[in-house]
RNA sequence: GGGCGAAUAGCUCAGUUGGUUAGAGCGUUGCGCUUACAUCGCAAAGGUCGCAGGUUCGAAUCCUGCUUCGCCCACCA
């Protein structure tokens, strides 16, 4: 074994070794309980990220913990096909050979999509295989496979059939650049600079009014190109200064077009003058005031955003441009009253970070009122819980107020909506804006002819579904539902399997998707197969750089987990990460952050190749588990295993709990801390006939309690112990229990006060400047101390770097002591004794103070009768231990 | 506008029903090649737990208000 840990030289060996042998793949076992998690399926277009690696490295941890712990543990895996982000790539492929897509048409840009799919649709997924990941690949999923769609069709028609899905004309979020309807949660709002303007609209008597009425009213606005599309004017009803306006005609300036004035509570009479120009068919609220008041819709823009012939002269210019060209005009005419700076806020699509512009058109919904009663009772009656907790409000609050959802995509890539049209029907019906209904066949397959008149004039829908439409599909489509109307292709695709796997028990996730996603999945589990997708979901903080800005790639900011695994191995991202983790924080990463895992990888390495070399050779084959009988055991030996007792306990319950942050700080503590520095460090002077054993031992099952945080590293070591194994792999080697020990707790303290003891020596001899080997007298407090002593003092004179005396005659010495043990040392070899003596006074002035604070509690009458007998006890304990220790070091000043 | 969260050492964060002298990692300072590891070891410095009240025998922890920061939601022209 080399003095340094190369990753380089594990990782790739041990993951094709795990793969090929199949021990990823989990399948019904009635033997075992079953485990399962869902990846969040990565897009298809993606490449592997500081947030990929945190978010599967946790599925890790989890899915390799109880598949040691004796679960059939199923982690299943897939992409996502992503329909704006995908298209988007290959358009931009397309772009290059000076092409656009409607160029060469729909089928001929889907093959190149499937094309470009089979080239580099597995890259995340090879890279999710660098980080060690334990899926069962041959479960990986894709959304648009053919069974899937299938799924996705079901939903549909299933939903459709319930009165659950509507077409119909609304105002949508519409994308100029990818030209399709967006979500509400694909369109973010963002804070931009802008300006208020305020335009002057003309007005004219109405013949037999009364009133004097001014020339014109000013309206404020943050979009005058809009204005091209006016149908009205709104004041607030109890606005009494406007009351004239209904006395006269507004004209709209530039088209010449006579407005309503209208009268609605929305009008906040504050704001800008307190007159709103109503634009029905650009404006979300202009939409709802326009229903309300029956007023016209006007469109004025093609579906890249460019003015369309209603814009008369500025026909053809983009919606910015028209802005600047208006207000060029307005001024001229003199209706540019002033401009404020303001700032807007307005969506931006999700894909493309395009402004989205509010667009009239006909598209899909999904009531989501009804869907969303079920799933805030799942939630509410704790059937799934989140964690951290505060994320349930959250989740609680936006389905409460949950919109319906917008599943028409105008793109190409994704699942053409299982809807057609009948020519026939739809022409006799004449349908008009409100009736989308006629001559709509919703159906698998496209029907030979229509079912009300027989026609076969049938066309299907040019739209396709939202790409989340399949995702929240995820948890059960995943295992090849419906089962009802397919025969399973494989056996994984069997009802059995998913009836054994489902629900899932955790979820993963990143807060971000939390709505797009989580929310949803919930929603579909219940919907379409009755029980809910996932028991738990844990949800982790976002990746930040440094500074915790957000990484991106137009940022410059991100560091490339590839790289990290590349340096430093994939076992130290990983642990790094999970040691940063918090419990649902944004970590704040920067590259040295990674080195925490580095270093502890090597010192796992560096630990084990000192067991390793020496107990080489000595036994051929030492057994798995631990028997002590007739076993002598030292002070040390016996410590080292009630501590392993306990992080065993806490390392199991913390993993159960989905504390991976408690979990790694655990184990890391404890072999570095605790097995390293202190049990390894006695090992070299302690001999005993089992020592070897137990340093094997501990070793062995220490290995075992980070394979799920380092998987390389551990498997490449625990294939070189020497032990009686009972896998062929540590990926299935049992999760270690607690040894049933009768260690008596004073053995325990004992060896905490020789600890102690050395820490002191160790301490005593930095401060009085000494830096040789010499002789130190200590001297124990009690007989049995005296005789404890005795047993250890090899090592602790080895870890303390001096010679303990047990006799000594000094004429003059220097004290100090612990609480068990008084230490001299002849004061002649004192180089420097000052900073001795200022750490003594400064300690004996910390400890007064504490004991003055002790001491009025405890003459306090309320608090002897209020706090818990055990309370007053300990404190009293407390007292007496440090006043004791107060006065020997006040005896150390006098020397 | 509504909701959620955070504020603890120079930095990043732990601190689970209120009860040892508030912890860790990194960084800093000093010492050290001792039978694995300098990607190491040892020792140390560093904190009125954001501010102000309140509840309590006792508050980093519970309550109220305030300040600062962050996130999410919303039909803010």
């Amino acid at each position: 074994m080399q003095t340094r840990y190369n990753p380089a030289d594990t990782e790739e060996k041990w993951y094709k070794f795990w793969e090929e042998k199949g021990f990823f793949n989990a399948r019904k076992n009635p033997a075992k309980k079953p485990f399962s998690i869902v990846i969040p399926p990565p897009n298809v277009t993606g490449i592997l990220h500081m947030g990929h690696a945190l978010n599967n490295t946790i599925q890790d941890v989890l899915i390799r913990f109880k598949r040691m712990r004796g679960y059939e543990s199923l982690w299943m895996p897939g992409t996502d096909h992503a329909g704006i982000a995908t298209q988007n790539v290959v358009e931009r492929q397309l772009a290059k050979e000076g092409l656009k897509k409607e160029d060469i048409g729909r089928e001929k840009f889907l093959e190149r999509l499937w094309v470009w799919k089979e080239e580099y649709g597995s890259t995340i997924i090879n890279q999710l295989k660098k980080l060690g990941v334990s899926c069962d690949w041959q479960r990986l999923r894709f959304t648009l496979d053919e069974r899937y769609s299938l799924a996705v069709k079901q939903a549909f028609i299933r939903l459709f059939n319930k009165g659950l899905i509507y077409k119909g004309n609304y105002i949508i979020n519409w994308c100029p650049r990818c030209k399709t309807a967006l979500a509400d949660e694909e369109a973010p709002y963002k804070e931009i600079d802008g300006w208020l303007y305020y335009i002057r609209y003309p007005l004219k008597k109405t013949p037999g009014s009364k009133s004097s009425v001014p020339d014109y009213i000013t309206v404020a606005t943050t979009r005058p190109e809009t204005m091209l599309g006016d149908t009205a004017l709104a004041v607030n009803p109890e606005d009494v200064r406007y009351k004239f306006l209904k006395d006269c005609q507004v004209i709209l300036p530039l088209v010449g077009r006579v407005l309503k004035v209208i009268e609605d509570e929305l009008v906040e009479p504050e704001f800008g003058t307190g007159v709103v120009k109503v634009t029905p068919a650009h404006d979300k609220n202009d939409f709802l005031i326009a229903k309300k008041h029956n007023l016209e819709f006007i469109n004025i823009m093609n579906e890249d955003a460019t003015i369309n012939e209603q814009g008369l002269e500025f026909k053809g210019l983009d919606r910015f441009g028209a802005r600047e060209a208006i207000l060029k005009r307005l001024e001229e005419e003199g209706l540019l009253e002033k401009k404020e700076p303001y700032r807007i806020s307005a969506g931006h699509c999700y894909r493309c970070n395009t402004m989205i512009e509010p667009r009239l058109s006909a598209q899909w919904f999904v009531r989501m009122k009804p869907l969303a009663k079920q799933a805030i009772r799942a939630v509410e009656e704790g059937k799934i819980e989140f964690y951290p907790g505060r994320w349930k409000k959250v989740y609680l609050n936006w389905m409460e107020n949950i919109q319906d959802w917008c599943i028409s995509r105008q793109i190409w890539w994704g699942h053409r909506m299982p809807v057609y049209y009948c020519r026939e029907c739809r022409e006799r019906h004449k349908v008009s804006e409100s009736d989308y209904n006629a001559g709509i066949i919703v159906s698998e397959h496209q029907p030979s002819k229509c079912g009300v008149c027989g026609s076969s004039d049938i066309y299907q829908e040019e739209d396709v579904l939202d790409t989340w439409f399949s995702s929240w599909l995820w948890p059960f489509a995943t295992f090849g539902w419906p089962f009802e109307s397919q025969t399973p292709d494989s056996e994984i695709e069997k009802k059995e399997e998913f009836e054994y796997f489902y629900p899932t028990d955790v979820l993963v996730t990143a807060s971000e998707i939390l709505f797009f996603w989580v929310a949803r999945m919930i929603m579909a589990g219940l919907e379409f197969v009755g029980e809910i997708p996932f028991k738990r979901v844990l949800i982790h903080g976002t990746v930040r750089d440094i500074r915790g800005k957000k990484m991106s790639k137009s940022l410059g900011n991100v560091i490339d987990p590839l790289e990290i695994i590349n340096e430093l191995g994939a076992d130290s991202l990983r642990f790094s990460l999970m040691l940063q983790a918090g419990s649902g924080q944004d970590i704040y990463l920067s590259k040295e952050k990674f080195l925490v895992g580095r270093n502890f990888a090597n010192k796992i390495w560096n630990a084990s190749r000192y067991i390793l070399e020496r107990v080489k050779g000595k036994e051929k084959e030492y057994p798995a588990e631990l028997n002590l009988e007739g076993k002598i055991l030292t002070l040390a030996d016996k410590w080292i295993l009630y501590e392993y007792n306990r992080l065993v306990e806490s390392c199991t319950s913390f993993l159960e709990e989905l504390r991976i942050y408690d979990y790694t700080q655990a184990v890391y503590e404890f072999f570095w801390h605790k097995f390293c520095d202190w049990y390894l460090e006695i090992s070299k002077k302690e001999s005993g006939e089992i020592k070897g054993f137990l340093l094997v031992f501990i070793l062995d099952k220490c290995l075992r309690l980070l394979h799920p945080l380092m998987p390389f590293i551990t498997e490449d070591i625990w294939q070189r112990l020497n032990i009686k194994k009972e896998t062929p792999t540590l990926m299935k080697a049992s999760w270690p229990e607690t040894l049933e020990l009768t260690i008596d707790k004073r053995e325990i303290k004992n060896f905490l006060s020789l600890k102690e003891l050395v820490i002191s020596l160790r301490a005593f001899k930095k401060d009085l400047g000494i830096k040789e080997r010499v002789s130190f007298l200590v001297e124990p407090r009690n007989d049995s101390l005296s005789k404890i002593l005795e047993e250890n003092l090899q090592w602790v004179s080895f870890l303390s770097r001096i010679e303990v005396c047990r006799e000594g005659s000094y004429p003059e010495v220097v004290s100090t002591a612990t609480i068990d043990y008084d230490i001299f040392v002849d004061k002649s070899l004192v180089k420097d004794l000052e900073l001795h003596q200022k750490r003594i006074e400064a300690k004996i002035k910390e400890l007064a103070e504490f004991m003055q604070r002790e001491e009025v509690k405890l003459s306090n009458s309320s608090f002897l009768q209020q706090a818990s007998r055990e309370v007053v006890e300990k404190t009293k304990q407390r007292l007496k231990e440090v006043s004791k220790e107060v006065e020997r070091l006040k005896r150390i000043k006098w020397l």
